[in-house]
DNA sequence: CCTCTCAGGTACCGTACGGTACGGTTCTGG
DNA sequence: CCAGAACCGTACCGTACGGTACCTGAGAGG
């Protein structure tokens, strides 16, 4: 939770509170909002401060993705040990956690943004999103995966590839869905369990019959 | 393939041209790329008659989507009898068709477009997209699915909860990778075979060691 | 007390866009 | 042949943005 960890050249405290109000107005009215007179106003900063820091408007955007990066820290309890039951509900956490994230209004404007850059930037914010904000979630996955390899819960040759599996039976075209402006699923944890249902008779060791897991639909 | 089928309003052929020119500098230069002026000259003909047939800009921009998912049309061919094999090609068939149309050019930009603008229209391009760009295809896949079914083929409660399931196995964070400027796979049949192979495994009747599938992993 | 630095506030500039108006040209139908 | 419509090209208007310049005030340090 702690914001700086001397590994990146955070901002000053003042500039994290112009960041901020640069996410809420993203948030609030998208692109077309988050202009530099309206938000010297709403910071209550000069514009000339503006560009001293941040050099120019890009330079506020990416600075957003790396401020907002810099909050997120993924609570990663890895010391239990794993039993079959507590990498379901580590699975089922992770899932709700994504949905949750992905499903946040911060991550959506921040990725509308950058989608809606990425034709005329040559999608630098874009690599920026993937690699900042990506990062942290896909680490605690693949330890995830491959803490379940080890313990001989999870069975696959690629754990990349495991990964992405889970991830498209959490997620399917949830995210794109929800950049188009549909609201997100009334229920995150349901949604969560069903694909860790499937990914367990996917990659699980014990052999569940299928037929049980089918009973499970509805959506 | 005939882009009139007389049950929409299409529009005139030297406006389709117009449109075409519209799909093409939006792909080319994105959202900023297309503007009235410079489709007008693009297109060589007058700002006005750009506000006559289409309103404003905003009447450019749904009349491109409506213009774009008129020119695709499924080839529907199920007429064959549905064996294992067939519909696995099939399967196979539509996951490759999916990641092509997912990855196109025209597809990304105008999804990137309609997402860029969701923050400030209410989702009203993120709609008309889903609903004239997704009909067809999810039709198609949900044909797919309930024909798999009736030959007894695949089990499943829900056809909409095992379509999405495949949708995300096939696609998982890709589409929004792209959106975001990746380059999409190298090859797309090989995601569509691995899809395939884990879809059957979750709702196929055939019980297949479930060993046989953790070979092919590897992205 | 003086001075230097930093930051806020405001005014300003050039540009580029969406949208409109107008004159000239081609096509059509009688 | 003529009248009307449709359309192209261009010029124009208001606006709003990104970016710059200038002035003011508040602390910090000597």
């Amino acid at each position: 939770m702690r914001p700086d960890t001397a590994d990146t050249p955070q901002f000053s405290p003042r500039q994290n509170e112009v960041l901020e109000q640069a996410l809420r107005l993203l948030v609030e009215g998208g692109d077309k909002a988050l202009t530099t007179s309206g938000l010297a106003r709403a910071a209550s900063c000069s514009k000339e401060s503006l560009y001293k820091w941040f050099g120019d408007r890009d330079g506020v955007l990416t600075a957003m993705i790396a401020y907002q990066a810099s909050k997120v820290r993924t609570a990663d309890r890895s010391g239990e040990k794993l039993t079959e039951q507590v990498l379901k509900q580590y699975l089922e956490q992770f899932g709700r956690d994504l949905l949750e994230v992905l499903g946040g209004d911060v991550s959506l404007a921040l990725n509308r943004l950058a989608i809606g850059q990425t034709s005329r930037d040559g999608s630098k914010l874009g690599k920026l999103l993937v690699e900042h904000g990506r990062r942290q979630i896909d680490r605690r996955a693949m330890a995830l995966m491959e803490a379940g390899k080890r313990a001989g819960l999870l069975r696959f040759e690629n754990a990349d590839a495991a990964y992405h599996t889970f991830y498209g039976l959490v997620v399917s075209d949830l995210h794109v869905r929800m950049l188009l402006g549909e609201p997100g699923l009334k229920d995150n944890s349901r949604q969560a369990e069903r694909a860790v249902e499937a990914f367990l008779a996917l990659h699980g060791v014990e052999q569940k019959t299928a037929d049980a897991l089918r009973v499970s639909a509805g959506r």
